[in-house]
DNA sequence: GTATTTCGCATACGTGTTGTATGTCAACTA
DNA sequence: TAGTTGACATACAACACGTATGCGAAATAC
């Protein structure tokens, strides 16, 4: 077990993203305390700025994280789907669910963009963008949906579902609204597919 | 002419206002420091403070000057169409070029939300996404599109077309992603239209 | 026309938060 | 077991924000 100390390293780490989760998440990025952060996980900044570099390096951190888990959920939730068109819808209204969550909402929806710039640019393997891009390729392939810019589309799709759950989060009855915004996103996916015109 | 001292507020206001438009926009909200910002125009953190209450109402100010031009701007182009449905095309082509410029999608789309929260519940009193909504009860009424809820399909589509523009603003080629963003718009939207299915 | 009040804006100050520089002690290496 | 690394804490300095206070020119009153 040479071990030892790269386990105190990764639970230090993982303490801080937790409590950097929880606090970026209820006060948002700008509004967190460092000093309050890192108390909260019974450490000082001292240890934030020797692992992550800064109070942006946290965020990057927590961001990869919640990416890594949105990208496991997407992921089972389309490996169930019978057909590649079922799976991109569902894996689109998962995303619409996801992304009306707080934490995913409040970090990666409005503080990461904000601080970090487009999500695109952002350096993690897997993405959602990438990931829907895919599907609509797989889509074009099998001759499901007509022919269009992947990248773009994948942008305007996921988009449309980013607009769609801020305004559900925010919405006096969330669960109506997003029953209204998954009929309206199934009504702008139709013009995707083939059959149509 | 009893004007002379509102005069200069609306003057000294308006130097506040464009300096922040420039400050906001180059170096993002949180990065902006109001000493400089208001040595830019000639004043002090003093007047700042005195009509805008702080940070936040500054930008709150400059948010509804924004919002304002670019309602005009959209007026202006819907009013040129022949049909409701070319104004609804032409006014979403429209804004997806507004929101592809660096100080409308900085000011707007990133740091905006992410300061005061979900765009809808700004108080201004006309806002994009109200305007896309009446187009699309203007369609319904004219029986041209399929029967969606018009709040729900307005904020996909506001989304969509957001989520374009910082794709478009980030492209390596942002001519050619434009192109393609409206190439791949018009397909999505393609899906309201009630000939289709 | 002068006295008085208002208020637009500047100045001065205190506080909180960030980033850096330095110190310390436990864990690895030989 | 001695030496070295490095994980983390402590101490310090620099801003940037918000507030409290002050000044001087317009507006008002008489």
């Amino acid at each position: 077990m040479a071990q030892k100390r790269e386990d105190m390293i990764v639970e230090t780490q993982g303490k801080l993203i937790k409590a950097a989760r929880e606090s970026f998440s209820q006060q948002g990025f700008a509004e967190s305390c460092m000093d309050d952060l890192t108390a909260e996980a019974g450490l000082t900044r001292g240890a934030l700025y020797h692992h992550f570099g800064g109070k942006k390096g946290l965020l990057k951190a927590v961001i990869s994280e919640i990416d890594s888990e949105m990208i496991t959920r997407l992921s089972a939730i389309k490996a169930e789907a019978q057909t590649t068109w079922d799976a991109f819808i569902n894996g689109s209204i998962a995303y619409l669910n996801m992304a009306s969550e707080p934490e995913i909402q409040r970090i990666m929806l409005l503080d990461g963009p904000a601080v970090l710039g487009d999500p695109s640019r952002w350096p993690r393997k897997n993405c959602c963008i990438r990931n829907t891009q895919l599907s609509i390729e797989k889509l074009m392939e099998e001759g499901v949906v007509r022919k269009v810019d992947s990248l773009a589309m994948a942008r305007l799709i996921n988009g449309a579902l980013l607009g769609a759950s801020l305004w559900i989060a925010n919405a006096e009855d969330p669960h109506a609204a997003s029953r209204k915004a998954v009929d309206g996103f199934l009504v702008l996916v139709s013009g995707l597919l083939k059959s149509n015109s």
